[in-house]
DNA sequence: CGCGTTTCCTAGAGCTTCTAGGATCCTACT
DNA sequence: AGTAGGATCCTAGAAGCTCTAGGAAACGCG
C-alpha cells in the first residue's frame, strides 16, 4: 500500500478545486479526503480544522489572483493598466467562482496580514502611478478602486445584474471610462 | 403545555439576530430550536430546509435595508441623497454584519426577482434624478455605484482596510466626494 | 362537542467534525 | 543492515447537525 502523498499545499490546491466546482460553502473534510481516497481523519494530520481549510483556500486565492494581476500590470500604465487590473478580478471570479467566493472570507488580522491582502493593495497602489495622486487621496482611491472592482465582481457572480436590459459587458467598460475619468480628475479635499 | 409560538416570520428574525451574534454560517436549525426552546425537528413545519432558513434571513435583510435606505433618502438629492444611502448601507452593515454577510448570498434568480433586490436597484437610481445621467449610462452608473457601496463595506467589515494609518472615516467621505464628483461629471461613451 | 389542521414530539438514519490511540511507511543515523 | 523517530494513515467512536416518518397534543371552527 502506497501512500497517497499528501500535503498541506496539495490539499489547499484540491480543496480550491473542490470550491469551484460545488461551491465554497460545500467544501467538506470528507468529501476531500474521498478525492484523495483516504479517510477523513487522516487529513487532521495536514490541517488543524474544516476552518483552517477554508482559512487556506482564502489565502491561496488571494495570491494566485495577485499573481495574475501583477502579470496584468506589467508594462501597463494609465487607463491601460486599470482596465487590465480590473480585468483581472473579473475573469479571475468567472474562471474560479469558489476561489473567489473564498476571498470573501473574514480572515483575523495577523493571518490577513501574513497573506498576499497586502499586495493586492499594493498593486492597486501602483495603478495609481500613471495618474495624479497624492496622499491620502492617494489611499482614498485605492480603497474605492479595490472595493468598485470587488463589489461589482461580487454582484456580477452572484447574479445580480442578471434581471437588466443592459449587456454586462458594456456596462463593465463603461465602469472602466468612469473610474479612469474619476482618477484623472479626483476632487481637492473638501 | 402551551405552544411555542413560532410561525415563519418569527423563525426568520431569530434567525437573523442569532446571524448577527455568532455569524451567518455559524446559523444552524439546532441552535435555533434551542433559541425557541423547541426540538430541532419541530422547525421543519415552518421551514423546508436549511437552506431555505438561510434565504428567509437573506430576504429579510434585503428588504430592511430597502426600508431604511429609502427612508435616508427621503427628502433628500444630489449629494445629499448619495451620502444617506450609502450611510445607511454602511450603517447596517455595522449594526447588523450576520444580517449583512446573509445579502451576500447567491440567490436563484426567481427568489432574487421577488426579493427587495429590485428595490436595492431602484432606490439606487432615484439618486441619479439629482444628476443628469441618461440611459444608458443611468444603469452604468447604478452599478458601479451599488458596487462600490457594497464592495466598500464589504471590505470594511472584513477587515481589508484594518492594517492602514488613514481613518476609514475620512476615506469614505473622500469617496462619498469622488462618487459626488463622477457623477456630476460621467465621461460620454466612447 | 367533535373534526381537521397545525404544532410539537420521539425515534432514528445519514453525514460531518474531530479526538485518541495504534499500525505502517519513510528517513536518517549508527 | 538495523533501528529510532517522525510522518502518514488507519480504526473506533463521540458529538453535533440535517432531515424524514409517524404519532400525540393543542388549537380553531362549525
Amino acid at each position: 500500500m502506497t501512500r497517497a502523498g499528501v500535503t498541506a499545499a496539495r490539499l489547499t490546491e484540491a480543496a480550491a478545486d473542490l470550491a469551484d466546482e460545488v461551491g465554497f460553502e460545500n467544501v467538506t473534510v470528507s468529501a476531500l479526503a474521498r478525492g484523495f481516497g483516504v479517510k477523513d481523519a487522516s487529513l487532521y494530520s495536514h490541517v488543524k480544522n474544516a476552518h483552517e481549510l477554508k482559512v487556506r483556500v482564502a489565502v491561496f486565492a488571494l495570491a494566485e489572483l495577485a499573481d495574475r494581476a501583477a502579470a496584468a500590470l506589467a508594462g501597463r500604465a494609465g487607463k491601460d493598466a486599470l482596465v487590465a487590473f480590473a480585468n483581472a478580478y473579473r475573469d479571475y471570479a468567472k474562471e474560479h467562482p469558489g476561489r473567489y467566493a473564498a476571498m470573501r472570507m473574514e480572515l483575523d488580522p495577523e493571518t490577513a496580514a501574513a497573506s498576499a491582502a497586502r499586495r493586492h493593495s499594493e498593486l492597486t497602489r501602483a495603478i495609481l502611478r500613471g495618474y495624479e495622486l497624492r496622499e491620502p487621496a492617494q489611499t482614498d482611491a485605492v480603497r474605492l478602486l479595490h472595493s468598485a472592482f470587488f463589489g461589482y465582481v461580487s454582484l456580477e457572480t452572484a447574479g445580480g445584474f442578471r434581471h437588466h436590459a443592459r449587456e454586462v459587458d458594456a456596462s463593465w467598460s463603461s465602469a472602466m471610462d468612469a473610474l479612469d475619468a474619476l482618477l484623472r480628475n479626483w476632487p481637492p479635499a473638501s
